[in-house]
DNA sequence: CTGTATCCGTGTTGATACTG
DNA sequence: CAGTATCAACACGGATACAG
């Protein structure tokens, strides 16, 4: 079972083009969305199980090996207690960040794109780093918490520019808790956070007035007419 | 056979991802690579077969009626006398490049990389848009011919910017003729223009001094240790 | 609890040959 | 030139059984 490192999968793509390349290397199913679901940090099987509905068993050792033997990422044994092994990103893997954004950029715009679908925490932070626009945050500066489950992360917003990662909620203007698919209705289909909260699909805590101006910076680009 | 406009396929991640959902519409085997052959305009059902090495017939044909459900690009009759049908992408399926781009930069730090492998006209010309380092052509104003095959693309510098599109070689400052790869080998292999003119891979007409500036305009970055 | 290995039904892919 | 038909090989997903 040692595979040896730096092998391309038999299929594929006899071609010099950079883009052709990148397919070879993380084109198979599953292979980005493991990646998407490590960019904010490690790991393990069973949470990445979790975060990708669909996924069985196999296919994820197999893409796991298959990324690992390229140097995506690496396996790491946490020191006890937590002795439990995690995958994390070497540093080029998280380079791929660019990638889900152009991606995720350019699929906003489809006719087709069901924003109801589940949506996984690592993904909702990460779309709000793709559609972050810097004018409607000019000169605006603000902390928020998110708890989704039983992660917690934080975004801070300030010059202009976002950060968004796993952080802790202490600090915080306000704390969204909630799944992640209730925090996107808000940002993103523009539902009323006075509904989402009546409904019990959402919980703020905090400065309502800093959750206002939040669910507003992220403006999806217009959609395709649908012909 | 009449296939429903604006149908995923079958198989899809069940995610609102962005992401998710670009590789849920063009995430299949070939489907980019087919992209990428018509980022420069139209072409049609052979020029495709014949630029994508390894396609087959059946699969270019599924995923050209998958490419045109989904409103990624459109088949069109040329009027006659050339009444050939060509397939164009749509102004969304335009919008794609930098999809290309990101993938194209991260994996050209891939230290599996084989940059001896075919490489189409259509690729390069998209690599020249991608690579382009404006710093090393400030104050560059330049117009560059290339002829491949049987085709011909221009490329203009001017204010640290690129263009590179199909065009006429006429009014070129140099003109490159020879297949890609051996263009490549000069831009980003560094293989001295004498080498591969004596070796009759690549022949040069015009001012030689351009020439000699265009192949440094595009540095690749480093490529991840091979670990 | 955290993964890994194996089997199996099904759908996708790709090579070859063939048709309008 | 522009595809279609057929068939073999493979990949995927589900279930189950197994190992640390």
């Amino acid at each position: 079972m040692t595979s040896k490192v730096g092998t391309l999968p038999k299929r594929h793509y006899n071609d010099a083009c950079g883009a052709a390349h990148a397919l070879d290397l993380v084109g198979e199913r599953w292979a980005l969305l493991v990646m998407r679901e490590l960019m904010l940090g490690p790991k393990r099987f069973s949470d990445l199980r979790a975060s990708l509905p669909g996924i069985s068993a196999n296919v994820l050792t197999q893409r796991l090996e298959d990324l690992e033997r390229i140097g995506v990422l690496t396996r790491r044994k946490l020191p006890p207690p937590a002795a439990a092994q995690v995958y994390e990103l070497t540093p080029w893997g998280y380079e791929s960040e660019p990638i889900f954004q152009t991606l995720g950029r350019w699929a906003a715009r489809s006719p087709m794109h069901d924003p109801t679908l589940p949506l996984s925490a690592v993904s909702l932070l990460l779309s709000f780093r793709t559609m972050f626009d810097p004018q409607r945050a000019r000169g605006w500066k603000a902390r928020i918490g998110l708890r989704i489950g039983d992660e917690s992360f934080t975004v801070r917003i300030a010059n202009g520019r976002i950060e968004a990662e796993r952080g802790p909620l202490e600090g915080a203007d306000v704390i969204f808790a909630g799944p992640a698919p209730a925090i996107a209705a808000a940002v993103y289909a523009a539902q009323p956070l006075d509904m989402l909260i009546d409904a019990k699909a959402l919980d703020l805590q905090g400065d309502r007035a800093v959750a206002d101006r939040f669910v507003t910076l992220f403006p999806l680009p217009p959609k395709v007419e649908p012909r």
